[in-house]
Order: C-alpha cells, then structure tokens, then sequence
DNA sequence: CCTGGAGTTGTCCTA
DNA sequence: TTAGGACAACTCCAG
C-alpha cells in the first residue's frame, strides 16, 4: 500500500493545518506522524510539563482519528533513525510538513530531506506557524530588519487576511490503526503542571490590563503559538483595530524568529559584540536564590515562583526578573535564558533569547544598559494592592520572608560601573 | 552617500 | 507634588 505521510511536529491540530490539508487534498491514504525525537528528549526531565502537554494533544487527535477509523502513528528515536524505519517498512511517495525556523529543525529537515531524496520521496513544505516567515519581512536593500518598529511597520504593510481553511476529509487519511502509547512508554511521568485553555474573551482590554499581573487578564495563549494547537490565522482573525497592542505582540513573536533565522549567533553570543566585555560576577548561590524565588524582593520572587509551580510568568513580571539577574546580580544574561527554557511552558528559543538579549541589553533593539528597573518601584506601579506577590509568596510579609539579597541603590550603581567598564574595554 | 529622526515596557534627581 | 531632564551615545532606517 502507497502512503503519504503528514508529520506533526509544533503544528498539533487538525484545523486550519497548511500542510496536513495539501496532504489531504492531493493524496489519498494520509498517515499522520509524530516522532519523540531523542535528541530533544534527552534533555528534559522525566515529568517534563511541555512532553505531557505534547502528548496529551496528540492523544486527543488520535482519538477524533479512530472515529474515522484512522489513527496516528507514533514513533520515538532520533528523526534520522526512525525515517530509515519508515521507508523501509512503507512504500512512501510525498512526505508534508509545515516549516520550522530554529536552527535545530533546519538541519534536522534538511537531512531528512536528503534521505527522502536518496529515495526517490517528495517532501513538500508551507508556511504555517506565522504570517510572514523569515524573508518576507526585508528591508528595501534585501536585508533584515533588526528594529522592531520599522519591522512592524512593514509587516503590517504586507498583511493580507487569509481564509481559514475547510474542515479536512477524514476519508482521505490512511486506514490503520495504531496503539497510541502512553506517557510511561515514551519514557516521561505525568507532569502536575498544565497548560491552560487560551482565552481571548478580554483581549480588546489587553493594552489597559497588560502591565498588571495581579489582574488575571493574561491570555494564554503562548504555549498554543508554541505547539500549533491554534493557528495563528485563526488568531489573527479575531482580532479587530482595537488589539493593536496585543497585535505587537504576535509580530514581536515573528520579529525574533527572523532575527534568529537571519543571526543564529545569537543563540550563544551577545547580539552586539560591544557588550562582549561585560564581568558578570556569575555567583552560583545568588542564582540559586533568584530560581527559587529567595532574592527578598517580593516581585521578582512570586515571578520566579509562578513560574516553578505553573509554567507561566506574566510578561512585566520576566522583565523585572530578568533585569534583576542581570543587573541587580550582575548573573550572565544565558543563565536566566538556559532557566526559563527549562521552565516555560511556551518556551521559545527565538523569543526567550530576544527577550533576554533586549533585557540584559545585548541585544538587537535592546533596553539602553542604565535602565534598571527597582523591583520596589515596579510592584508599586503595577502590583499595588500586592494581590500577585500574596498568591505566589504566602510568607511575604512575615519574618519567614528573607530580607533582600542586595541592596538596590548599591546594585544599581554597581551595574552601572560594570556595564560602563564591560562597554570601555 | 548624506541626513535627520527615532528607538517596547525606567529611574532618579532637581527645580 | 510634579514635571522635566539626565543617564550615553549609537545605530538603524527611510527619504
């Protein structure tokens, strides 16, 4: 039997899915692939919320497939490994996938595509998981853009709204059915950690209630971009000119993607090689506190502690964590960055790296180094009635709560001395 | 090639 | 009490 395989891979939905739709379309005899690649896995703790969340949304699709009396194929080992399997064990003519930018899944694809190749197999790739992928955005001389409001400006400019897609066919997906594994035989344990539905109800409030984490107004919608469990088409559709400042945040999304497909440097280096001079202290115990969430600045702990027992962080609150590592602990900006990717549900390199380059200000379009912001200062502006630092610090304002690892007035101005010297160099 | 305007999210001090 | 400037130049981008 001839099959055209469809591999998932952070595209985990049925609807409005590029290429599983031209796989459908074009062929008959779909069969949907996930592969639990072993090169990524094996750097991942055994209850790993993000393999849980990975799983758990396949199981579903799998389930809505045996109601078509189809199912979904899934495989572990590394991508190479397992594609020899299949095309042994299948006679094999297209292969579809929708693309991935990270430089890991460049390569990965690429080599795939070679084996594919040596055997007389078609892959067909699309454009899925973004509006404009990584050189529809240039500059009029053909180069990218590395500041953000020129680049939106331009993104904007070449928006066209699209039509989401019709419901698939189930008819047209390969008749099989396959056991779906379960969390144990993929080699991981249940995680306590959940990603949460989005919710988009109170979006056109986004610009009011952004900055102010104790208000539950955060959409959740990170980890679904991450994973493809919506498409970013559907998203865009429901936006109206309201949500422009939430719209900013999608293109921010697409704006750090590209300046990791056109600067893959960034991934291990200072963006700007000026602040390659910087002496970060790199002191294991202060880090240890600013994980845990012990530093005594209450804003930056129930931030650190959010992210410990759920997986999220509100977005003014990674800003205040992550200037106090670099700034107030003088902690090299890739320690924080390696922390959250461990952590974060929606964990993206593109943008956990964006974000932290723009924070320790290295980085393309980044904060200018003198900006420090007083973790104080902050949770008085944005935090005032202190409903976010009680939820996530239930000792805050006991004498449980440790005191403040570092005074600010001292870290700030030390900061400042040793950004100025990193710069001099 | 030149030029001018602008650049995510702050803080602190002074008048 | 509050508004405004300093902080530090530098690079990017469009015309």
């Amino acid at each position: 039997m001839n099959v055209t395989l469809f591999w998932f891979r952070r595209d985990l939905r049925l609807e409005d899915n590029t290429a599983l739709q031209a796989a459908l379309e074009n062929n008959p005899h779909v069969l949907p692939l996930f592969i639990f690649d072993e090169n990524i896995l094996q750097q991942l703790p055994e209850d790993d919320s993000r393999v849980n969340f990975i799983h758990h949304t396949l199981q579903k699709i799998d389930q809505r497939l045996k109601e078509h009396h189809s199912s979904l194929l899934i495989k572990k080992g590394k991508p190479e490994d397992v594609w020899k399997a299949l095309i042994t064990n299948y006679t094999i003519k297209n292969v579809y996938i929708n693309k991935d930018y990270e430089p890991y899944a460049l390569k990965r694809d690429q080599q795939i595509e070679q084996l594919l190749e040596k055997n007389n197999i078609t892959l067909h790739r699309f454009k899925d998981q973004v509006i404009h992928e990584e050189s529809e955005v240039m500059k009029a001389d053909g180069t990218p853009y590395t500041v953000f409001t020129p680049y939106k400006n331009r993104w904007l400019e070449a928006y066209r709204p699209k039509q989401i897609l019709p419901d698939i066919n189930f008819q047209k997906f390969y008749q099989a059915q396959y056991d779906f594994p379960t969390i144990k035989e993929i080699g991981f344990s249940p995680s306590k950690i959940l990603v949460k539905p989005y919710n988009l109800s109170d979006i056109h409030q986004y610009a009011n209630n952004r900055n102010y984490p104790g208000l539950e107004a955060t959409s959740y919608l990170s980890p679904h971009l991450r994973f493809g469990t919506v498409s970013i088409r559907e998203i865009m559709s429901t936006l109206t000119n309201r949500d422009d400042v939430f719209l900013s945040e999608l293109i921010w999304r697409e704006f750090f993607m590209q300046i990791l497909f056109h600067f893959p440097k960034v991934t291990t280096e200072n963006f700007r090689a000026k602040y390659d001079g910087i002496q970060w202290l790199n002191n294991e115990t202060d880090f240890e506190k600013w994980c845990k969430g012990q530093t005594g600045y209450p804003l930056v702990d129930a931030g650190m502690r959010e992210l410990n027992e759920s997986g999220y962080m509100h977005n003014r609150v990674r800003m205040v964590t992550a200037s106090f590592l670099c700034k107030h602990l003088l902690i090299d900006w890739r320690w924080g960055e390696a922390y959250f990717a461990q952590k974060l549900l929606d964990y993206e390199l593109s943008s956990n790296n964006g974000n932290w380059q723009w924070a320790a200000g290295t980085g393309c379009d980044a904060a200018p180094y003198f900006r420090i912001f007083n973790p104080i200062e902050q949770l008085k502006k944005f935090d005032s009635s202190e409903v976010y630092v009680k939820k996530w610090v239930s000792e805050y304002g006991t004498t449980a709560y440790p005191s403040p690892m570092v005074n600010h007035s001292f870290a700030r101005a030390r900061a400042l001395d040793v950004y100025k010297a990193g710069i001099d160099q």
